[in-house]
RNA sequence: GGCCCUAUCGUCUAACGGUUAGGACAUCAGGUUUUCAACCUGGCAAUCGGGGUUCGAUUCCCCGUGGGGUCACCA
């Protein structure tokens, strides 16, 4: 059976990278009758949070993405790590290194001027376990490194790049473990790949370099082989690896700005692939019928907000309005009278994300609205145009039932010299905006008494 | 700097080695509309450079160049 996971670390919000990584994991795994896993990597004790954690778990549902059994954390494995870790020091595999930082420090700077790659020449290498423990009884704190196999090639076969080949000597001998309680994260990595009986990884191409040491891990530690799937990385404007530290980056951010989860979530899967036909809007079900690791395109892409805008738009205008309405009704204002699915309707077709229905309905509540009079001249009609215009219109409506709006404007602008000087002056006393929806629609919602107060005023202002 | 990945319109991308290099977003123009949206029609716009291989290269190979990643007692 195929198992994929998803591994974030509790040290921040979950970035739109994690969740495309995410996404990808959980429908190949879904298109193949396979699991899902998700695993909290919290062996960075400082860095790491309970509040982030939580985070990451909600945007996930919120996303429609779930997954198989519970999440294990790292920080509660600690004994089966140490159980590895003595296993490979007893075996000679790693080895506990002495150096101290400043010692290290001192090789890194002088490799770098030397133009070679700063990797760790291994001091205590063959130092041996028996010298290694009684220099720790005599008080000093080692590291532990993996003893690297010198000069190999390790290769692998990525699904998305095809073979990758590198060299152990510019693997070198990495730190593993700070000390046997303090594992890190190559090792623990490796180990619940193989414990929880993933077969596939796919994840952000920063990883490359890390799949060399979790081949030559497997390895040492006799577990089987993990295919890789390494995904290219989402760029930022300036072509930049999306940072985790940029707010803008945050998936909660989205969600809360009103983008849908199924925008969200169609967006995130064409960054980097597509089916191949031109069919565009996919819904989750779709996606993992029609996914394929195949078609993931190896070059970077950048997050293009303009398209996510015009996707959430689509979505926003095919929703059931009853849904959607729920959906703006945190950003919406309350009056009596005033029924807000109604402003929904008349406004869907204007937003990009739910939160843009805030600025734009704030014409339909209170009494009052405000504007420079200049604004209530259609064209270069004259003051007394003007005003004849909106008067006419204020008798029509003291005279009518508010039930054909729309039709008995239009018949009544149909009689005065043009349906645009009708139109507009009463559009703009009624809105007080330069754009906002139509006069019909306006006063259908906020009721014959208010729309007659608010074109008295216009009046007054001529 | 070493190692690794990568390269088609501004952006996301399509194209068994043979296409007028296709689509979408953005943009521009027109239509519709009282305005703004939405909607419809149309336009502009790309194969990084140089060598090969081949009858033929966006596609395969090599070398440049550009971009990115990584080289932590972070993950």
């Amino acid at each position: 059976m195929i198992r994929t996971r998803f591994a974030p670390s509790p040290t921040g919000a979950l970035h739109i990278g994690g969740l495309r990584t995410a996404l990808f994991s959980y429908l190949f795994a879904k298109q193949n009758n396979g699991e899902f896993f998700l695993r909290i990597e919290d062996t960075d004790k400082a860095r790491s949070k309970k509040e982030w954690e939580a985070v990451i778990f909600e945007n996930l549902k919120e996303l429609n993405i779930s997954w198989d059994n519970e999440a294990p954390r790292q920080s509660e494995r600690g004994e089966i790590y140490k159980k590895y870790l003595q296993k490979m020091l007893e075996e000679g595999t790693a080895y506990y290194c002495f150096c101290t930082k400043e010692e290290l420090d001192e090789e890194r700077d002088r490799l770098m001027k030397e133009e070679r790659a700063p990797i760790h020449q291994g001091k205590y290498r063959d130092f041996g376990l028996k010298n290694a423990l009684k220099k720790i009884e005599e008080g000093n704190h080692p590291v532990i490194r993996f003893k690297c196999p010198l000069n190999r090639d390790v290769c692998f076969n990525d699904l998305i790049r095809g073979e990758i080949k590198i060299n152990t000597s510019d693997v070198g001998d990495f730190i593993i473990a700070k000390d046997l309680d303090n594992p890190l994260y190559n090792l623990t990595c490796a180990i619940d790949d193989a414990e929880m009986g993933i077969t596939h990884v796919i994840r952000g191409e920063e990883h490359i370099p890390n799949t060399p040491k979790q081949i030559l891990l497997e390895e040492a530690l006799g577990f089987n082989n993990i295919i890789f799937a390494h995904l290219s990385l989402i760029l930022g404007k300036d072509k930049k690896k999306l940072s985790k530290r940029e707010g803008s980056t945050a998936v909660s951010i989205y969600l809360e700005e009103g983008y849908l989860p199924e925008a969200i979530i169609n967006f995130i899967a064409f960054l980097g692939w597509n089916p191949g036909t031109e069919k565009e809007i996919y819904s989750m079900e779709e996606l993992i019928k029609d996914f394929s690791i195949k078609k993931i395109s190896k070059s970077g892409s950048i997050f293009n907000i303009d398209k996510l805008d015009w996707l959430n738009g689509i979505y926003i205008r095919n929703m059931d309005l009853d849904k959607l309405t729920l959906r703006c009704l945190p950003f919406l204002k309350e009056e009596e009278g005033i029924d807000n699915k109604k402003i929904v309707l008349a406004l869907k077709d204007r937003l990009k994300k739910i939160k843009d229905i805030k600025e734009l309905s704030n014409y339909f509540y209170g009494e009052e609205v405000f504007y420079e009079k200049e604004l209530l001249r259609w064209k270069d009609m004259s003051d007394e145009e003007v005003k004849k215009s909106l008067l006419q219109a204020k008798t029509l409506i003291e005279n009518i039932e508010f039930n054909n709006l729309q039709e008995e404007l239009i018949k009544e602008a149909k009689k005065s010299p043009s349906i645009g000087g009708f139109m507009w002056p009463l559009r703009v006393a009624l809105s007080g905006q330069k754009a906002s929806a139509g006069p019909a629609e306006i006063m259908d919602i906020i009721g014959k008494e208010k729309s007659l107060k608010r074109i008295n005023k216009a009046i007054n202002i001529i």
